[in-house]
DNA sequence: CGTAGGTTTCTTATAGACAAAAATCATTTG
DNA sequence: CAAATGATTTTTGTCTATAAGAAACCTACG
């Protein structure tokens, strides 16, 4: 059976959205609300049903009234409006990096279903789709292996990075001023900005900056093939940031100040400067991703 | 249930092996044909037990012996003796070009399980891994779209690989002479020497001769983003090549020279001139992926 | 007659079952 | 006791079933 974190996501998120409307207002049109919330009029009916039934909402048809007096309803866990493949990957990973970080360890598709709580499908469907992160790999009719988060490993992504990222670099650099982009690499300079004043407390809020910013290179010059490579940076060093912690604040001040210098270069359309500012940076995130590899 | 494709190809190939013993020898151990074929004991077995009852072998236990006199058993069809997850790929591009080449398409995870008279898990699989390809998307929820076999998705393919390809070429001709890459060089190019005689009847050939090639060159700097993207360019081109039969064997002659004249180059260590083959090369590769691509 | 709600049909996400194949454990024999 | 066969346990590949969710169709009201 399918979970149902749609319906109990788009509950909570419709409940948020009557909470601020007046009480006694009419809720808007079952098509107005599908398209706000990105779902289904079929799921739309059966939330506004449930707050039907706890007393949020009144009346049928077209006269239906939101009442927001008395005791208000309660949202579903946030956990629960997670989609079972998304929460997988989470626990995948935390598997691999505190259990079982050995080069060389067999991944049991029955094993994993049995400790995550679900079928072993689901299990075979993400491992299919993560094999492209390089970091397992398959043995028909037997298992499949963690190749590990090895030096080589590292290397090799780094490689590809680089290669990715000058030729992003150099095309966002020679784009013409009137570029929207290049507003956004504004906002995303203030936003460096703004967390490096508060690094004290807000460093963790670096990895989804980290994030932004490079997919924000690379869609100067749009590739498929290179977005889906930045899916795979990016899984890899969100969970390289959650399970590495040490220096974590210094290291993403370092990160800070080198992306500063870089979006510099890049405002100053100067290619050469682009290029070593750039190469400066990941040299430093290689080094830093390095540390926390094992050997061969 | 699972296929028996396992066995069956390890029955032909047993009764192959078979055949060339001479009559009343004994049959190699359970072991010794499981390392052979590369499957385990357990289907060694049932390998065996099949020849029992159809007289090939007789005897029991350690001193079991070759029948070879009379008449043979007959082997599986060659359909019958590969796994389910191969064809499906074969019999997707088909429909693919064939039937619905315009982008935009939506799959029907069960229009094709239909279709192909497999179960949906089996379609689902296939798409998730088929998905690295970049020509089709999900939609969660809802089901998968065909991006199409566009000008833009062979602009970007051929972007990525003339950054890999280049990259490879340089490493390669920077080899010292004594890497086993270059006597694996020259037995290729002999391959090409040779087709090209002989290129009136044996032009078809070529496709496997081309990605060999290329995959031969990305050994000279091993990277799994990039093996894994050979893989890629390696479906794309075989079903262009089954699709587009349009002026096949000259376009292969042209592509075998260029080879050749690339070979060359690397051969001299030239590294400029090796970029200039290979570039040339990649170039008239595109053109001709180009033509056949929809607009967009 | 177009937009909203009501109803029906179709598709996807997930679980569960089971034979094929692998892996392990046990026994025999030279 | 090492290497082979025999028996048993586990795991994978694939199918079927079913509720959640999307999509399509229908009806009614302003």
């Amino acid at each position: 059976m399918k979970t149902d974190t749609v319906f109990k996501r788009a509950f909570n998120d419709v409940l948020d959205l009557v909470s601020r409307l007046p009480n006694g207002s009419t809720l808007p049109s079952e098509n107005t609300l599908g398209a706000r919330l990105k779902i289904s009029r079929t799921t739309v009916r059966k939330v506004i049903a449930a707050l039907e039934t706890q007393g949020v909402v009144t009346g049928a048809g077209r006269e239906r009234v939101v009442r927001t007096v008395g005791e208000t309803a309660r949202p579903f866990p946030h956990a629960e409006t997670i989609p079972m493949a998304a929460q997988v990957e989470e626990r995948f990973m935390e598997w691999l990096l505190r259990d079982n970080a050995r080069p060389g360890t067999a991944i049991n598709e029955l094993e994993l279903a049995r400790k995550f709580g679900m079928a072993t499908t689901g299990i075979r469907e993400f491992l299919n789709r993560f094999q492209r992160f390089g970091l397992i790999e398959k043995r028909p009719n037997s298992g499949w292996v963690f190749k590990g988060f090895t030096t080589s490993f590292a290397l090799e992504l780094f490689e590809i990075r680089e290669m990715f990222e000058l030729r992003s670099a150099r095309a966002l650099a020679a784009l013409p001023g009137d570029s929207p982009l290049w507003a956004q690499l504004e906002a995303l300079q203030r936003e460096h900005l703004q967390l490096l004043e508060n690094i004290e407390t807000r460093f963790h809020d670096f990895s989804d900056l980290d994030s932004r910013f490079h997919r924000l290179i690379s869609t100067a010059a749009p590739n498929r093939f290179i977005d889906s490579f930045y899916d795979i940076i990016t899984v890899i060093f969100h969970f390289h940031y959650q399970w590495n912690k040490q220096d974590e604040r210094q290291r993403n001040e370092v990160a800070i100040r080198e992306h500063l210098t870089y979006m510099d270069a890049l405002f100053g359309h100067n290619i050469a400067l682009v290029e070593l500012a750039c190469r400066a940076h990941l040299v430093s995130a290689k080094q830093t991703l390095l540390r926390s590899t094992s050997q061969k």
